[in-house]
DNA sequence: GTTTGTGAAGGATTTCACAGCA
DNA sequence: TGCTGTGAAATCCTTCACAAAC
């Protein structure tokens, strides 16, 4: 099944497996770094708390990774798995909204080691635009098209009030940005072919209060 | 099935489901807000991108909340997912790490208004022992056993570096708690009976590379 | 001996489709 | 007529269990 010679896209790839293989990618980065050279499939169920099992059939979407009786070379699957994701290159995002939510995801020290590059900042506010934040110029909105051209921006992170939140993605939208993250407490309308991931600690301690007592 | 009359907790109620409450409360108080009395299943799927019979399946783990041929009271249901999910009543929260995410996460005014009160604040820098941030006193970490006792904590929020992450976890498991919100990029090590939610944007962005192109 | 990769089985979740009620 | 609530069907996802590979 391909990553071996040809470059064909997987096909059929469930979402929730794509949005496991950063959780390997993590675990992986953080082994090799105290070099680990070799790594079960029990030994990384054990560390990210699921199943064997599980982990081997995500893999399997991709190809053939390990040899049976060792494990996997920890690097080497690493390696591959940012390839499969995108990650073994660096990334453009433009953020919208500098208020107090904005500045903090503009100065994140997060981003930039893992190749996510904020290279735009923008603002409705008069006040502000022109202003530096974190090294960037802070512009208008309205100049989101032109830059999202320009600095090939493919990813847009939404930090506006939660009333400008959906106004904002349509225009990230129509600028033509397909992967967005969402910061804004309200789950958008969005066409199919966008990518949007919500950012909401609110709504993550809501679903946690109920398993309380 | 209950929420009539009895109080008795709903069995075998799938997490995906719970995890779903609270965007329909979410939904449901914005639409409140703006003065709609009535939604059907076919309304809220539109404005949360996913089918109407699901919505109603979710629902009908808990009871029957609608009339037929009309669709839901929003107030009234709004209410009784509150109930259920136990956001109606407020919950007290610790942060562990008051560097800049941790000041971040006490200073957000987003949590208040939904009832999550953070009410006192950790660290492990002597330097920032003693000195207020909004409004808190911040602690030593010793004395957070006795914190969660006197101050009926049963949320931990981890805002430490990633590799201070595990300890300040199993800290918090010690002390009882057993719901955490978890800023550092890592899957920590828990015991079945706590859940952990967490709150990491590279993660997300990860998964979304995927698909762009 | 050990561990992978994977069809097949099993389990969980979503969707269908319609009876029942306002 | 319009929409809910829900068994049954369909789909999706996870786990099992073992042949193959080292």
């Amino acid at each position: 099944m391909s990553t071996n010679g040809t470059n064909a896209p997987e096909p059929n790839v469930p979402e929730v497996v794509i949005q496991r293989l950063p959780l390997y990618v993590r675990v992986l980065t953080q082994h090799s770094r105290r070099g680990v050279d070799v790594i079960s499939s029990e030994q990384l169920g054990k560390l990210l708390q699921m199943t064997p099992a599980q982990i081997r059939k995500d893999l399997s979407y991709f190809g053939r990774f390990g040899r049976q009786g060792q494990g996997y070379q920890v690097a080497d699957l690493e390696a591959q798995l940012r390839e499969i994701l995108g990650l073994d290159r660096s990334w453009n995002a433009a953020v919208v909204g500098m208020g107090r939510l904005g500045r903090a995801v503009v100065s994140y020290p997060g981003f930039e080691p893992e190749g996510f590059n904020i290279v735009a900042a923008f603002e409705a506010d008069p006040e502000l635009i022109g202003q530096t934040v974190s090294g960037l110029s802070v512009q208008a909105i309205s100049d989101l098209p032109i830059a999202v051209q320009r600095q090939s921006i493919k990813i847009g992170i939404v930090a506006v009030p939660v009333d400008h939140a959906q106004h904002v993605i349509d225009l990230l939208v129509d600028a033509g940005i397909k992967s967005i993250l969402n910061y804004a407490p309200l789950s958008p309308q969005t066409p199919d072919d966008v990518v949007v991931r919500g950012i909401d600690p609110v709504l993550s301690l809501q679903s946690m209060t109920y398993y309380i007592d």
